[in-house]
DNA sequence: ACTTAAAATCGAAACGTTTCGATAGGGAGC
DNA sequence: GCTCCCTATCGAAACGTTTCGATTTTAAGT
């Protein structure tokens, strides 16, 4: 009934260790042989078995991909986009995506079957993973790539947005817009991407000669929400410290001083322009229509695929941090 | 290096056909033997290698889980969820599930590579699904079930939520706080789901011996958003019909009777009660909150998964609707 | 204890590929 | 025309299971 690999040999008129080679692009077949059999294949729709291929060769064809269920299930869709690009990617390089979510606090019970199964050539890790599952992945030779999440031990491969690179922007775009008094709307310092953020902050001032004044700092939320950004905005607002911009660490905040500003009857932007950081879905509707740092999520994901295929293919594990470029978004706030 | 069945039939002392009995909980093997080579699988820490036993059987242990980009992607975690609850049964069952998304309008370059390769035992389509795409499907014999969507033509599997008993809930709870004037805020009646609300809406009226006044019932509307609620709603008022509470077709247009509602400067609960229908993720966050009807998503993922796994266990397929019950969550707007 | 049927266990082929050592074919160099 | 080599092609084993017919064991009936 299905067609196999021995009907395209017998139909085009040769062995089935030469359709083998046509179908994995391998060298050692003629031109003219490589084309009859690519039109064999096409005349008779012949799609290779994807399990006998597993089995006769080491090659899996799937790639895991882990997050947690809060991170996939939450409303913001940043780590379903991801996904979304990644599973568009692999689709260009033949490869399967097992996606499996798991507990935020790690179990035993909890690990996915495809590493149990060994039924994957790579993984890859979207969002902050459980410790456990980390040590555990490690006890393998498995090639690992995380996204947006950087493993506080161990070498590792991640690929991240350009946090530095786009608070420059940010308070780029606040300069060129005549502000000199930027405040700084932070909490939870100790998350990098926050951390790079502030850095990136101070980086563009320096870099616009506007000396870097503490007071206009705030960092002292041990949360990035919406309810810490209100709060942080309103001591900003006592200390009278004169500003005419705020940079918030990610939109939840800046949505929080929107709503500080907009109870003190502060006009934005007239009075106080603003900026944030992700652009969540409901940033641009808002009243004003926020301006924020946008990093393309579709892009992230695919990016990880394709390190992955690399990597699977030449067989050899690379390190480091690939920083994704990330895009000012100007809107009303500003 | 890896550890396959004759490894555990050679340490178990027994053949590896016995030991592929055991694997698969097949009957003809003594408890005695059956429980040595289970515990030998277990020191060993065996497990079946996935693809020789989807080479040697015809069945692939993989379900298809279609959806169309736009569902997947978008801010209300709605089939997110109900992937969520299928991929969590699927691992009971010992299945993967391969997720691919599709663009909503049909394209032969999009036909999913799992279809191609015949790699899965059934596949699940959530949502609506391109008319083009289950033409092709229908071409196989592979069992399909439909999640929140019915094909218009055809026999066919779906799991819906009972719209029906949720309007009726909706509407008796309406009743039971002593409403007697009851609008119906729709719109796309065409739609199967908004006309099972109507419908709900009507029987639950007849039960409670109200009778049904079409000036309060509002269809007109082409769709069913935020901005068709708002205007639905303003016609309503403007028509004078007197009135003590609305039911919305869905959460969306409930949004929107808010919004006229608090221009017009009338209160909900206190002066119109208001309910809606979905219990989308900022319903809880409204003022006031939300009062509406809520499916188990998860349990709609998880129902179809168990659905189709007793299909290609006992290679038949079944057809149908099966309804999973809604649940009324009263909140602050009755 | 001996026969016999039923139950338990075994052995080998088959599934659709890849891979690698073997073979055939065709020029280049003499 | 004859070697020699290199390249293109081939054949068969191997991958880890399932399945089914064959064989052995067990237990019941005498």
């Amino acid at each position: 009934m299905t067609i196999t690999i021995k009907d395209v040999a017998r139909k085009a008129g040769v062995s089935v260790s030469t359709v083998s080679l046509v179908i994995n692009n391998k060298p050692g077949v003629t031109d003219a042989t490589r084309q009859k059999i690519l039109k064999t294949i096409d005349e008779l729709n012949y799609h290779p078995h994807h399990f006998a291929r597993g089995l006769a060769s080491k090659r899996k064809g799937n790639i895991g991909f882990i997050l947690t269920t809060y991170h996939f299930s939450r409303a913001e869709p940043f780590y379903t986009r991801i996904f979304l690009g990644s599973e568009l990617e692999a689709r260009n390089h033949n490869y399967y995506i097992l996606l499996t979510t798991v507990e935020s606090k790690f179990s035993r019970k909890d690990i996915p079957r495809f590493l149990l199964e060994k039924n994957i050539d790579g993984v890859i890790l979207a969002g902050k993973i459980p410790a456990g599952l980390i040590d555990y992945l490690n006890r393998f030779d498995l090639p690992v790539i995380y996204i947006d999440y950087v493993p506080p031990k161990g070498k590792s491969l991640a690929i991240l947005m350009d946090n530095v690179d786009g608070a420059i922007q940010a308070v780029t775009h606040l300069n060129e817009k005549g502000h000199k008094k930027i405040a700084f709307i932070g909490g939870d310092i100790s998350h990098p991407s926050i951390g790079a953020r502030l850095e990136g902050y101070k980086s563009a001032l320096k870099k616009n000669r506007i000396p870097v004044s503490e007071n206009l700092i705030f960092t002292s939320a041990s949360d990035t929400t919406t309810q810490s950004g209100y709060e942080m905005t309103c001591h900003l607002l006592e200390q009278k410290t004169p500003f005419t911009a705020i940079f918030a660490a990610n939109d939840a905040m800046a949505f929080g001083c929107m709503k500080c500003l907009r109870e003190k009857h502060i006009r934005i932007p007239d009075q106080v322009a603003l900026v944030g950081f992700d652009d969540v879905e409901i940033a641009s509707q808002m009243e004003p229509k926020l301006t924020t740092v946008r990093v393309n999520k579709e892009d992230m994901g695919a990016l990880a695929v394709k390190t992955m295929v690399d990597i699977i293919h030449s067989e050899r594990m690379l390190q480091g941090k690939f920083l994704v470029p990330v895009e000012l978004v100007v809107r009303e706030s500003t």
